[in-house]
DNA sequence: CATGAATGAGTATTCATTCAT
DNA sequence: AATGAATGAATACTCATTCAT
């Protein structure tokens, strides 16, 4: 009898998806870098290649076009639960701050604005990718926050009241401070007074709505 | 032959100034219709050009280039005095309303949303124009209603308070609902109903800080 | 695990090498529709591949270019006895005109012509091809023509003449009327009356060499 | 006064439109060259404006595609009266031998045979360039040819006859000996017994319709 | 002063062929 | 033996800017 090992098959696709799921992340982070460094128009196809060191013919093969290399950068950026693990046994206060500076962390350190400034250039020519971001890092959040809010009312920890406008209230202020400087300067970080800034926006909004 | 008086070289000077200012206008509206219209990058001069009924050498006689075409589109759209007019003897709600209403028009008439959109997108590499933008529709329009604010107080109609941060909520909140999505959707109107809402806000402004 | 008899060793190389056969033949039926369908050039080895249901490296282990694969199309094209089963027992007109008919057919439901078209194209960078083409697509069958009616005029039933001449006056306006065209419109088709024309061309022949 | 030569401007725009044709035909020569050197889809356009004397940036300004260019190239070459000069006070045979012959010589002189291979070759992907091919090198001819016959029948040098016919079996058999084999063979020149075996064509012609 | 033709560097994308497994 | 991922060279086309007239 010959004996042919099944698992070969098996091992060599293994191997592959594994190879090429690296390179995939790695064409990937490479993008990611260029896009923001560069914008949209900028940068190179060649230039990714270079840096995920592949040949541009392989980046081919994972994305079919520029076009669809940005997009999913763009998608890749949504795929974090910010929230998670936020501690609800604290004070009102307490817990919308939280959220809202896990919210400014994650918008700086992962970049977000200058994700945000090439999509936005973007948007008359690929308006669905507008879209999406809009409904991914905007309407989305919003919907997070309203449901920590709802909570909080449902406890008795605040005033019932329209929380689709009280967060907005909530966030334009916050964006105004930390986000709109940061979409009109490149290398903005966040100020070190943020928190004590957001702490006070929240007690003002304790005050119209605290129970 | 064509003949030309010699005597009127001064009028000959004129003329010729004026048929430059002519043409340097010219370049300007085509340059902003395509800048709009195409982004920063995909924007064509030779389609500016041909737009403004020029030469490229032209064009380039008046704008060195590209980059310094695309600034003085922007600085062009700095030139408005956008509260000019408002009338300040009626109710405190009616003047801050008012004011926000003739910026909305603004933003939204003039298509200072699309700019916005092409000036971001351009901050990597045309800092100094980010900058420049920023303080020219963001911190002097918060100046302008931070003194329309001030007088509000002086006459006795508001409480004093610190109107540097109110001016940002009442504006974060606006832009949360009129700005943020413009900036995400190449076509978006301003809504009926903005009014209204904008009154809503107004009045909780006045719940905190009305005399 | 897979069990393979070890005494067939014998019975595993002729499987194997019918498995080759099979594929070889599949690489070959794909690469015609793909160089008929796109022309040499246009035509992807890739696509070719994937029609037949192999890698690409398999189809470089049967072929060692993209040029030898196509050289193997075409010679696959040469192997028809075109002429076999024409009865010899009616009238030289019938048999002649019988001879063409096939020849028409031939040349239409095999796609002779949009493979002479690709030929044609490549004879400056693959001579060789063009003129194994002629030798196997011309002259051969004029070769085969003058055969048949060289037993004609043995049998008394034509005059004799000059048959390598005279098949070409025959050839000649059977393809203006049939060959020509096809070449310049890719979908033309063989028309109804073309016995009756093929018929008439053949007359005239019997005119100038009938017995 | 001061005056302003007229001239000066009409003067540079008649140098520009000069230079202009100057370089358009020197386009269209080199891309004849490269185009019956390497096929179509095998010429580079740079290789084509390299062997102009132009950047390619000129060349697209000339043409706005390879397609287009080439395309040009072909409608370029119809633009020859072949038969004019012809004389007609001969007998019918010198006629149409000349006839004929003046064919053949523009076939190989003029390189219509190298350009008939690549249009063949574009048919599938360019269809109408092979139809105008055929109405201007094909179909043209004979009706040029049928006009030289009609007259001569009109004369009472010939028998009444289908001349649409007739020309084609004349026809027919001048390819078969000069056209097909230069389609399957790039360097092939036209024989120098070229002329007798055409005499020998129009003689048979001249047994079957001759007056 | 004004022109528009000309440029050359650059870009996204494709494809025949090879190679590690 | 068979795979399919990887390559690198090639290609059509664009555009900001300059320059001869």
């Amino acid at each position: 009898m010959m004996l042919v090992a099944e698992g070969s098959k098996l091992g060599l696709e293994n191997y592959r998806r594994g190879v090429s799921e690296a390179k995939r992340a790695s064409i990937l982070r490479a993008a990611r870098d260029i896009f923001l460094r560069d914008g949209y128009s900028r940068a190179a196809v060649a230039d990714i290649a270079r840096d995920a060191d592949v040949s541009t013919a392989t980046l081919y093969k994972h994305f079919s076009s520029k076009e669809e290399l940005f997009a999913a950068v763009v998608r890749d950026a949504y795929l974090v639960d910010e929230y998670q693990g936020i501690a609800e046994d604290v004070s009102a206060e307490e817990i919308i701050v939280a959220v809202i500076m896990r919210y400014l962390h994650s918008q700086y350190d992962r970049r977000i604005n200058a994700l945000l400034r090439i999509v936005i250039a973007e948007v008359p020519s690929a308006p669905q990718l507008g879209r999406d971001m809009f409904d991914n890092f905007v309407t989305a959040r919003y919907r997070d926050l309203s449901a920590i809010v709802d909570r909080l009312i449902a406890r008795g920890k605040l005033k019932p009241h329209d929380t689709h406008y009280a967060v907005r209230l909530l966030g334009g202020i916050v964006k105004e401070y930390f986000v709109w400087p940061a979409l009109f300067a490149a290398d903005k970080k966040l100020p070190d007074n943020a928190e004590a800034l957001v702490r006070q926006v929240v007690r003002d909004y304790l005050t119209l709505y605290g129970a």
